[in-house]
DNA sequence: AATGCACACAACCGCCTCTAC
DNA sequence: TGTAGAGGCGGTTGTGTGCAT
């Protein structure tokens, strides 16, 4: 059994945060950086829980965040790395680092989900099969997402990274031994072994992956890296017309908050992490985007195939 | 205008992993 | 080596909002 919950002390307050509460965190935050976050309630005289400070933060607060509609290049990618890694949410957030976890995992559940089982609808449709077996088709698809997909999550990551090493193989063996220690997303400030399920799969799968785009088959172009990069720089938006500080704005949200100049530096360098392997971002979207993907290896397309057909692993 | 319904998303809960002692 | 605690993750719930009736 795990831990009795931390939040359900008399005194600590729940449900939406306030504009007052958000900026007392992120002047903290801004003041002693995150993490530590046992020490935020005492130390802000805030009345929520530790846990409740570190998502508000990463979920709403920290900047960098994207909102508001998904693009398509978005969406597809979520699809590709869902059907890859399953639902590791964190591990999909690293690919996307404007957007959080949260937020793909409630993009998934009420859009992607019944797209794709829409999908699959009209799929059945189309091959002219009887009503009974789209009904039956459909709840095996339901079926599968929730039950058996812990075992196919574990089978789609070894036989992906069996694939992708044998792709490495072929181009240049000594890649596999370069794999550095952590280089991605939560991991930063995160110091699970690589024992550890999570960190075994999915982190070096992207280590993998990175290290393979460093000699891609077609490198990309310069406009590809800037415009990835633009496209992963960070919402702090300086306001110039102010004398105090700057304005930070919290993603779509109207509220705004006077904070000093030094946040932008320490948000810059808080932002997600994961900013690093940009430069190579650009490819792997075009990877992962494109199911036709004629510009990498055989091994690297296999790979694309197993994580996408979904008939072969059920 | 009132009500009901569906949707989106912020927040919470329970569990797991890792680390420090 | 065992245990307690902190942090992290994924599933689920609660609530606000927009739309249809």
């Amino acid at each position: 059994m795990g831990r009795p919950p931390c939040c359900d002390k008399i005194g600590v307050k729940k449900g939406p945060w306030t504009p007052e509460e958000d900026i007392i965190l992120v002047s903290y935050i801004q003041e002693h950086g995150p993490g530590n976050w046992r020490s935020v309630p005492t130390n802000t005289g805030l009345s929520r829980c530790s846990k409740s400070c570190r998502l508000r933060w990463t979920n709403y607060l920290r900047p960098g965040i994207k909102r508001g509609n998904f693009t398509d290049q978005e969406e597809k990618l979520i699809i590709h790395l869902q059907a890859l890694l399953g639902n590791r949410w964190a591990a999909i957030a690293s690919y996307l680092p404007e957007r959080t976890d949260n937020d793909i995992k409630n993009y998934w559940n009420t859009h992607l989900k019944k797209k794709l089982i829409r999908k699959l609808e009209i799929d059945v449709e189309t091959e002219g099969e009887s009503s009974l077996k789209r009904r039956a088709s459909i709840s095996n698809y339901q079926s599968v997402t929730k039950g058996q997909w812990e075992r196919r999550l574990q089978t789609d990551i070894n036989m992906a990274k069996q694939a992708l090493q044998e792709a490495l193989s072929m181009e240049k063996p000594s890649f596999l031994y370069e794999i550095k220690p952590s280089c991605s997303s939560h991991s930063s400030n995160n110091s699970r072994s690589p024992s550890s399920t999570y960190a075994s799969s999915t982190e070096n799968i992207s280590r993998l992956l990175q290290n393979w785009l460093r000699k891609p088959p077609n490198s990309s172009s310069s406009s590809d890296r800037a415009n990835s990069a633009e496209s992963t720089q960070i919402s702090v938006t300086a306001n110039s017309s102010t004398s105090v500080g700057k304005t930070v704005s919290f993603g779509n949200d109207k509220r705004s908050s006077i904070v000093s100049p030094e946040t932008c530096s320490l948000f810059q360098v808080e932002s997600k992490p994961s900013l690093e392997p940009e430069l190579h971002f650009s490819q792997l979207e075009t990877w992962l985007f494109d199911e036709n993907y004629v510009g990498g290896t055989e091994s690297s397309m296999n790979m694309l195939d197993l994580a996408l057909d979904e008939s072969e692993l059920f």
